[in-house]
Order: C-alpha cells, then structure tokens, then sequence
RNA sequence: GCCUCUGUAGCUCAGUGGAUAGAGCAUCGGUUUCCUAAACCGUGUGUCGCAGGUUCGAUUCCUGCCAGGGGCGCCA
C-alpha cells in the first residue's frame, strides 16, 4: 500500500515485537497534527512491560527502521514518536501510484461475491426522497466494492406482490390500459395508487372485485398475470428514467422482487419445519428466534405463515436469504434499508442462522441510514406536506444549479451549461446525502448542498475543474506528465503528496464500516489539500524541473479526485 | 415497559484509547498586474448531554441517568 501511515506502521511491527519479548504489540501510527505521523505504541508497551516509556521509544527509534523514510523523528512528551516524512521518500511512492490505473489501492486478497440490496421503490408507487438514501448509498457501495475486484450483485427487491395489487390491477381495467399508461409513463404513480385506494375505501363493489383479483393474480390466471405484467413493465420502466438522471448503476437485470419469491416461499416454511424450528402459535406458524421480546416481556416471534395461511415479509426475507446464498453464492450481504427494519432484518438473520442458511463463511449486514429532514427538522415533504417526489427534486437541483452556473460563468456554451448543470446539481443531491453518517438524520439544504464552499460536491467539482483548465492553459496533455518525478518541496505540496498516498487508506475505512462518508470526507480535504497548494504554488510559470514536478502533482490529484468522486457515484466535469 | 439509534462551537457536521477536540457556514479583517476570487489567508468560538467506572491517559470503552427519533405478532 502506498500510504506512508501503513508502510511505517508494517515495518514498526516487528520493532515491536522484537521489545516485548516476540509477542506482536501494535505500533498504533497515526496522522498527527504536530508531524506527519504519531508512533503511540510505546506507552502501553512501556507500562505494560514496566519500562520508562520515553527509554522504550528511543529504542525503537535506535531501531533505525524509520531512517530511509523521515527527514525528522522525535520522541515528544510522555513518549510519543513524531516522524516527518522525507521528500525522497514521498517521491518515491508517489512514482509508484502516478503511473497506476488503480491510484495505489490494491485489489482485494479474496475476491467475494458480494450482494448488495438497495433501492427497493414499489410497483405504481413513486418514488420519493425516502428512496434516495437506500439508492444512492447502495450504488456507492456497489461501485466501491466492484473496483476492489468483488463480484458484486446488484439486487433491487422492489414490491411487486400483495395485496393491493389486487386493487391496482382493477382500477387498471377501469381506467383503461392504454390511458393508464400514458399517465403512467409520465410519473404520475401516485394519482394512480391514491385512485385506487380511494375506490377500494368508498365502493365495496370495488373491494369484492380487487379480492377476487388477488386471487386470480394468486393462481396463475392468464389475463391477470398479463395485467400485472403491464402494470409492473410500465413502474420499472419509469424506475429506470429515475435511475438514470440519479445516474445510478441499476437496470433492469437488477430487478429481483417480491413475486420472485412467491413460488420459494411453500419451500422455505418446509425447511424451517424440518430443522425443527416451526412453532405454531395463536394460529400462525413462527419462529421463535432467542433475544427479541415483545411489550408483555414475552418471546417475540418471527412470523413465517400467518392464521390466514398467506405469508408476508419474513417469509420473503428468508427465502430470499436462501436465495443469495444457495443460488448466487453470496458470502456477503449487504442489506441498504432504512434504520426501522432493524430488529426485523437482525430476526430473519437470527432465524437464518438457526436454519443453517447462514454460516460463519457467509456474513449479512444491515446497512442503515437516518431520515432525510427539512429546515422543520422533521422528515422532508413539500409544502403541501405530502412526500416530495425524487424526480422532482432531481430536477430542481439541476435547474438551480444551471442558475449558478449562468451567473458565473457565461461563457459556456447552452449545450456546456446543462451538462455541467446537470453534473453539478445531482452530484451536489448525491454528496449531501453521503457526505454525512448515513446512521443519522441530516437536513436537506439547498442552499448549503450547492455552495462552492464547504464540503460540497461543487467544490470538489471546482478544484477538479481547475486543475483540467491549468493544462489546458499550457496545452500540455495530462497523461504526459505521468512519468515526471513529483517532489513536494513546499509544505503545501507535501501536504497534498502525503493526502494522495492515503487514498487507499480511505477506502479501506470507507468499506470496513459501509461508510461512504469517510470517503467523501477524505475527498474533501484532498480537495482543500489542492486548493491551498493551488493558491502558493504558481504550476505553469514555475521553474522547468518545479513546474514539471507540479504539473505531476496535479494531475494525480485531478485523478484521484476524479476517482473518488466516481465511486460516490458524482461526475467531475472538466470545465464550469 | 423492553430494544435500538442519536446528543461535539451560534448553525451544519467531522473526529479519535493519546499530547492544546477539528472543518465549513455565519462574524470581522485582508488577498485579484498571478494557472477560474465559484477561491485563498487570517480572526473568535466548546461543562464533547449528565454522573460514575476501567485506564498511565476517556469525547472515544463499560454501567446508570436525562433528552430526542425509531421499533416492539399475523401490512410490506
């Protein structure tokens, strides 16, 4: 790995173990304020084996490992280590990354094939900003582990079963198939639901018929599955115009839904009678998984198959958990679903266990997030107070962001300006949402999320723009500059050289909690890095051996930003 | 009642078993014969919700409490 962070904490290591007696002791090397990096270890090492700690940090510097990569080493306070890095050796590794399609991060040791559940809108349903989250945080993790070298399966378990489908399906006949599809395909899903739940609660005709649909659409009725078909092809079909102005991965192929698992479903509850685990209570079939009570104190139970004989969600998580793991070899699942679904995903994973469906070798996760929140504080609605739809937010953001870019730069050309309008607002949509914990609420701000200053996506944008607008100033192509030597001689060019080296450092974070906003944050400072450099350091007009090294540098940094900005899913146009 | 998440500067948010807890915004003050001033530089800001405990060291780990959100059987 090229982080100089991670190259000293590996060599520490058996300096480390070496002074306590062979036994590993953790060198504990972090960035620090005072240097470039903190060597920590030798405080607990030293009270450990009861030695005076700063005694115990000269050895390990007499150790003289740090030598061929510090310029400066000393022991501070207690006993910590400082260590700033050499030029030499930051040239060095920068050599070894400039040159390299993958910036320094190694591929995965073991490749894993990797199933990652997101999105998940409903059939004749729109989609909301509730959608946003599970849709944009997914297709980061997606993108992420895919560069890693993972075999990723993207699988988007959309609600295409139940109930009201029954209904949906006869208001379809009322309206008329052809009429209901011309509004339909214009994204008014929600008239088109409201309509039908409306009739479902004022006409009890409607009801008996919307009954009787569902189950004919249960038994397999030509007619009835061919509605359903239709109804089904034209929600998708306006999933995917979402999906492609959010500019997410998903397609088609994704699609994996609910009625995907209906015909499984009769499968699973045998399973989970054979094993043993099949209770029968108050008339329902359960699943007692051990840990989970309810109100009264009592066990909580999973319910498989309910009085009715229908199933539900727990009986289609499960099967669909057999599913990934029987049929598409997952060994790992990443579930990207709202922080409520909690304690149901952790049963049917509890229960999944139980059954032996998942094992030590296969891991599931719940990947959640928080609320999308208006300036109320309170889950965001539009000012009619019902939900906003994603479109519609999508499309405001590019708009007000053409409205930035018109003003501020006028010389674009009409077609330049609603691209980069484009790039802009839904980039500035996508880091709002990832550049914060995702296990938190956050406020949605337009204002704030389009600032060119602060941790926004136009301002990372705008530091990758610059660096695109230097060489085309010297009308120097960027991949010539790839074998100069960088030598980050100015603190600001150090700063920037040791920022870059950590990029694989970042991602590693970033994937080890699903975390896409340790990634946006490192993209920031790596923005703010250049930027400051940017300001001190004149590139084009510098001296020839200078304004080669700095041209280097900036070009890696345009990459890594550019590279990192793609894995959160964000474009970074050349110009704006 | 039980479970779970959250509580850090005026605001929006990062952060970590380590040394004086950081950014951005907002405030104020500077910087443009110079590669995009959509920027940069400087300036002030804290009982890290409260109280205990573990530790050489806790904002970080543990326990309890307070406040807010969410969840807790036949919808998905």
């Amino acid at each position: 790995m090229s982080d100089p962070i991670s190259t000293i904490s590996t060599l520490l290591e058996p300096v480390f173990a070496e002074l306590n007696d062979g036994e590993p002791a953790d060198p504990t090397v972090r960035p620090s304020d005072r240097a470039d990096a903190q060597i920590n270890g030798a405080l607990p090492l030293a009270k450990r084996r009861g030695v005076n700690p700063r005694e115990l940090a000269q050895a390990v510097v007499d150790s003289g490992v740090l030598a061929g990569f510090a310029s400066d080493v000393e022991i501070a306070g207690p006993g910590f280590i400082n260590v700033t890095f050499s030029t030499e050796f930051l040239t060095s590794q920068l050599a070894s990354i400039s040159d390299d399609p993958r910036l320094g991060v190694p591929q995965a040791v073991v490749a894993k094939t990797v199933v990652v559940d997101y999105s998940a809108p409903n059939v004749a349903k729109e989609m909301h900003v509730g959608h946003l989250r599970s849709t944009v945080i997914g297709d980061a993790l997606v993108r992420m582990h895919v560069f890693l070298g993972h075999d990723v399966l993207r699988e988007n378990h959309i609600g295409d079963w139940g109930r009201p489908f029954g209904m949906l399906i006869e208001h379809l006949i009322d309206l008329g198939e052809d009429v209901a599809a011309d509004g339909l395909t214009q994204g008014d899903l929600d008239g088109f639901y409201k309509a039908a739940n409306a009739k479902f609660s004022e006409s009890e005709e409607f009801q008996v018929r919307a009954r009787e649909r569902v189950v004919l659409l249960q038994n397999g009725d030509e007619e009835t599955a061919r509605l359903w078909h239709r109804l089904v092809d034209m929600s998708t079909a306006y999933f995917d115009a979402v999906y492609s102005k959010l500019g997410v991965l998903l397609t088609d192929d994704d699609l994996v839904g609910e009625s995907f698992y209906q015909p499984l479903m009769g499968r699973t509850v045998e399973r989970l009678s054979e094993a043993g685990l099949l209770e029968e209570d108050d008339g329902a079939k359960v699943v007692f998984p051990p840990g989970f009570t309810n109100r009264d104190g009592n066990p909580l139970p999973l319910i498989i198959q309910a009085r009715t004989g229908g199933f539900n969600y727990a009986t289609s998580d499960l099967t669909c958990v057999i599913d990934r793991v029987e049929r598409r070899g997952a060994d790992l699942m990443l579930y990207v679903i709202g922080a409520p679904q909690q304690q149901h995903l952790q049963m049917v994973f509890k229960v999944s266990e139980m059954a032996g469906w998942l094992t030590e070798e296969t891991e599931a996760v719940h990947v959640p997030f928080g609320n999308v929140l208006g300036d109320d504080r309170k889950m965001l609605r539009s000012r009619s107070g019902a939900s906003v739809k994603l479109v519609d937010l999508l499309d405001e953001a590019v708009d007000r962001a053409g409205q930035a870019v018109a003003e501020k730069n006028p010389n674009l050309s009409a077609e330049d300006r609603a691209e980069v309008a484009r790039m802009i607002g839904i980039g500035a949509v996508k880091y709002s949402d990832l550049s914060t914990d995702r296990v938190k609420d956050y406020m949605f701000d337009w204002d704030r999320m389009l600032a060119f200053d602060g941790n926004t996506a136009p301002y990372l944008q705008y530091a990758h723009a610059r660096i695109c607008s230097i060489f085309r100033r010297a009308d120097i192509d960027r991949a010539s500059v790839r074998n100069s030597p960088i030598v980050p001689e100015a603190p600001q060019e150090h700063a920037l050289a040791l920022r870059l080296l950590a990029y694989p450092s970042a991602i590693d974070a970033t994937l080890q909690s699903f975390s896409p906003h340790k990634l946006s944050t490192y993209v920031y400072e790596l923005a703010s890095d250049f930027t400051s450099f940017y300001e001190h350091c004149p590139v084009i007009k510098a001296d020839e051996r200078t304004r080669s090294s700095r041209l280097a540098l900036a070009d890696l940094t345009a990459r890594v930003l550019a590279h990192g900005l793609d894995l959160l899913g964000i474009e970074a146009p050349e110009q704006m």
